[in-house]
This record gives structure tokens, sequence and C-alpha cells, in this order.
DNA sequence: AAAAACATATGAATAAAATTGATAATTTTT
DNA sequence: AAAAATTATCAATTTTATTCATATGTTTTT
């Protein structure tokens, strides 16, 4: 009885404020979008909106079918767009997530032998989540989640893929370099910038300052890491890095690094999929490939 | 152009072998279902099942198709209850799932209040999950998850409502009583019961027996709680158990306990939903309710 | 206060879509 | 080789959705 187009008007009707200008958007008359709900109200024996004056307002059954309508009508779209590719021949879309700026650098490296080997599966990448990395897997708005924070919990599965090591970034013939590693007390006069991440999610806080009791002088928050480097390299502050990233860098930019504390901070990037999705010969491909790049 | 119909008729398709058995389930004719896939078949001019011989095997569209069919139907069916419920007069239903036996326990205390304040909620309790009582919440499976093991991220809100001892669970005069705490070797005659969960799971391995590099002589597991009391009120093991659980059962069972270690092991229950769900009214005084609960 | 403008609801007519019944075509079983 | 089981397809029919014209009610403008 309730169906797809149920949604489509409710959902239209809780953007636009009129019939009226619902029916231009569906292009169909405000006839039958009144017809249509009438029905499902006969049906239901229950209001679904309720005149306001000249505006409609949707009545608790039209909140119930608004909630339903958006969670559901995103599933159907990517369905239909995966049917569409697998007409044109195509194996699918892998939809890739990442939790942290990093993990975007070290895709692109895994990115490019994978779109070799399958030249019928297209990448998608998203940045954005409204439920965060492990939500956007179990809402299956991504099928593959790129992160530094596994969660070993039913129904998911993560595997490492690729570990490295965090380094502090400092200006050439910074002082501290004169050591083998980094302590809080030897940068205790230089401002730390980091990206715009929750303090207790940045390891140069949760591993090297907080357990030795000490804090950056200053902290300043930048998104990119090509302006973070610049103030780096102008000496105007240090910021912690994977090395392989710095590396990278360093070809064309005047910076040099240090380890951080005695033992170093190591780190972990791991892919994470939906079990059920486990037995997708293009995903495994795609965690298999990962494993490989350096 | 996908609809609800389709959706049921390629889930019928995955179960019955046959399209004259689906026409059968869902009382249309074998004509009318075939008429309907080709209606598809045409539009996206890809195949969506292919006749092996006298069966019907899902094509690779077919599979698209079914996969999300198992993820939206269920949803489009709970709200079509939903918006009954409503129709009845009703506010909603409330599906409340739970991840540790203790928990149901202490859930029926706490039900009691709140159907009594909010007579126009149904509660639904939940026990079995398909991917674990995080995804249950992010899948829309539950609203409510009662759990000792919260998941401090993006998009779910986890309280602690209720905390409390787990202690030892003894048969009267066990020997151990004499002290104020129990060691492992005060109990290294005793057989351990527990629940069929992961040892990992366990606090009264990952809390007591581990630290001290110790381990129960043997380990029995049982699934129900009656039973296992009944086994330790017999002297033929002992088991770790809320404090408040254990009282209850003293009025009729003759049993002790005492506390496991110098520190004790403290537990807290905790009340995990949905931000997005964090204005409904009727859910989130189901929270203040529990959380007054003793 | 009246008129104009803007909304949704509804009835009857029409158009579109889904379903059926009969049967052809194909494969498997006997 | 015949019988049984199954899906596909055609034409007819039934059901459903949509439109058009218009009634009814609300807000804004004059």
């Amino acid at each position: 009885m309730l169906e797809k187009q149920h949604l489509r008007i409710i959902k239209a009707i809780s953007e636009e404020k009129t019939l009226t200008a619902v029916a231009e958007k569906l292009c169909v008359t405000q006839s039958a979008l009144s017809h249509s709900i009438k029905k499902l109200e006969h049906y239901y024996e229950t209001p679904i909106w309720i005149k306001q004056g000249r505006n409609l307002q949707l009545a608790q059954a039209g909140l119930e079918i608004l909630k339903l309508a958006d969670r559901v009508l995103p599933h159907i779209e990517h369905t239909e767009n995966n049917i569409r590719q697998i007409s044109k021949g195509q194996k699918g879309v892998l939809r890739v997530g990442m939790e942290c700026h990093p993990c975007y650098r070290w895709l692109l490296k895994a990115v490019k032998p994978y779109l070799n080997a399958y030249p019928d599966v297209d990448i998608d990448v998203i940045q954005k989540f409204k439920f965060g990395g492990v939500g956007a897997l179990f809402n299956y708005d991504i099928d593959l989640l790129v992160t530094p924070d596994p969660f070993f919990k039913n129904s998911l599965i993560f595997e490492p893929v690729f570990d490295y090591e965090q380094v502090l970034v400092v200006c050439r013939h910074h002082p501290c370099l004169e050591k083998s590693y980094v302590l809080p007390e030897d940068i205790k006069g230089d401002t730390l910038i980091t990206y715009p991440v929750d303090a207790v999610r940045l390891d140069i806080f949760s591993q090297f300052f907080l357990p030795r009791q000490s804090a950056p002088k200053k902290h300043k928050i930048i998104e990119t890491t090509d302006i973070i480097l610049q103030m780096v390299e102008a000496g105007r502050g240090v910021t912690a890095l994977p090395k392989w990233l710095v590396r990278e860098y360093q070809t064309k930019m005047d910076i040099d690094m240090i380890q951080i504390g005695e033992e170093g901070i190591r780190k972990n990037i791991h892919l994470g999929f939906r079990k059920s999705d486990q037995n997708i010969e293009y995903l495994k491909a795609f965690v298999d490939i990962a494993k490989q790049t350096e």
C-alpha cells in the first residue's frame, strides 16, 4: 500500500511547503497528489497531513513516512544506479569513505593499481559522513572505510593494511634534530599545528603530551596539509604526520622530521567493510591490493 | 520505476525457486509476475533473472534488487505498523534490544513504571541481533540498546543509567566466605559457570583471573540463570552475577555472595540510542525513568 | 469589507498500468 | 516419446492513477 511515490510526495512536502509546488516539482498535477494521499489516509484511517491555513503540515503518520523516506529513498536510488552500471557492463561501484586526512593520501596510491586491475569497477570517494565512519558502513552509505581507528565487533570486519610511523615535522636545522628523538621539552617554544580534529583523537596529544603531563605552548588549527607544511617550513610551528607522507613533501619542501618520544608513535591504517559483503570479489580484491601498496 | 512490488517478487524468487510458487505465495498469477519483471528488464535493458532449465536464477541486477529488498522491506513494514499504531491512538513502539542476560532482568524493573507513565507507547523487546547491538541501532532494528558496553562515537548517544557491583555467587558456608573478598586461590577447586559468551567479554576473566594470571579449574557453560544458580546452590560450582540480582534470588534460594578481588568489580548499564532520535519525547522519558529505577 | 490571490479537495472522465486467461515455447522427468 | 512442469507472450479486461474542471476555504491586498 505504502509506495515509493508516497515517500517521494511526503519528502517533497517537507521541503516545499505547498502541494502545488510539489506538483510542479514532481511533474504531475496537484490533484493527483491530493488523490494519492487521500487514498492512503482512507486505507490507514489516519490523517497524513493537516491543512494549517494555507499550508500543509505533516501529521504524526506523515512524519513516520518522512522518516522512512529519508532512510529508504537513497538506497533505492543507489540500487537503480548500480543496475544501470551493470547494464552498461560494469561490475559495480566501490564507495570508499575516509576518516583522516592522511588516509586520503594513502588511498590515492592504492586506487591506481586497483583501477587498472578492475577496469569495470568505479570508485567513489566520500569524505563527509552523517553518521560517522562506522555508521556510514552500517547505513550502506559506503562499502569500505579507511581509518586508523578500527571497530572490532560483530558484523563488521576491519583489516590492517598499512602500518607506518607518525613523526614530528620541523623546519630544517631545528635544534631538536640533534637528538635521536624528541621530548616535550625540546619543543616547548614551538606552536603545534594540527588538523581540525578533536584533541582526544590526535596521537600527538594522547600518546606524547598527555602521558608526559605536558602540552604545547600554542595549538593552531589548519585544514590543509600544504598550508600546514608551509608554516612548518617557515619555522612558524611543528606538526605530526606520517613519515611516508613527509618524505613525499621533502622532495619539494625544506622540512625535516624526528621520531616522537623514546618509542616513536606507530600507526595502522585499517580497511573496514560489512561482513555480509565479504564475498564480493571486487571488494576483497581492493583489500588485497591495498595490502600490497607501499 | 523500481517499486515495492518488484522487491517483493525478487525476494520471493530467492526463497521459492519457481515463478509459479511465488505467484501462489503473493496471490497473483504467474503471468502478472512475468510481465512485471519483463517491464523492468526492458526499462533497465539488463536481465534480472535467467532461466536455468526449469528454474529461475537471479542475474546480477536481480541480486542488487534482492540486497535492496532485504535492507528496505523490513523498514517499510515497520513504518506501516507504526502508522497503524498511530491510527489506533498510540504514540509509537519502543523497540529495546539487550546485549547481556542481566540487562534483561534490569529492564523488567524499568519497564513497569514506564508502561504506567506512557500507556500509549508499546515496548518490544528484541534479544537476537543480526548485526550486533550497535548495528541494530544503526540499522533501525531497535531504538534503544541496553548494554554494559557503550560505543562513544558520532551519531549514537550512550547514557549510564544504573551501576552495580558484580559479585561471586557461592553456596552457603563456602569456605571463601570467611574472608571479605575472594581471590583466585580461594576458589581453585571450584567450577566456574557462565553464560555462553565469549570469555573476553566476561569480566570475571578480564578483570579477575587474567590480571592475576590464573584460571578457573573448570569452566562450564549454561544458558539460563535459574539453572546456573541451582548448580551453585547444590555446591557444584560458582558464578559471577550482579549483586542486586543475587539478592532477588536469595529470597528463594540458599546461596551466598562475596566481593570479587581487593577492589571488587563495578559495572555500568548504559542505554544507547540514535542521536537523531534524541528529541522523541517518549524515548527520552524512558531514559529518565530508567535512571530513577533502583 | 470586498476582491483578488492562493491553497487544497473532490467528482467525473480519461488515460495508463497491471492483471488475467489462454496458450505457445521450452526443459525436465518418466 | 509422451507427460509434466515451467516461463513467456498475446489480447482482453480490470484496476488504478491522472487529469480537468470546479468547489471550498484561507490569506493578502485594496
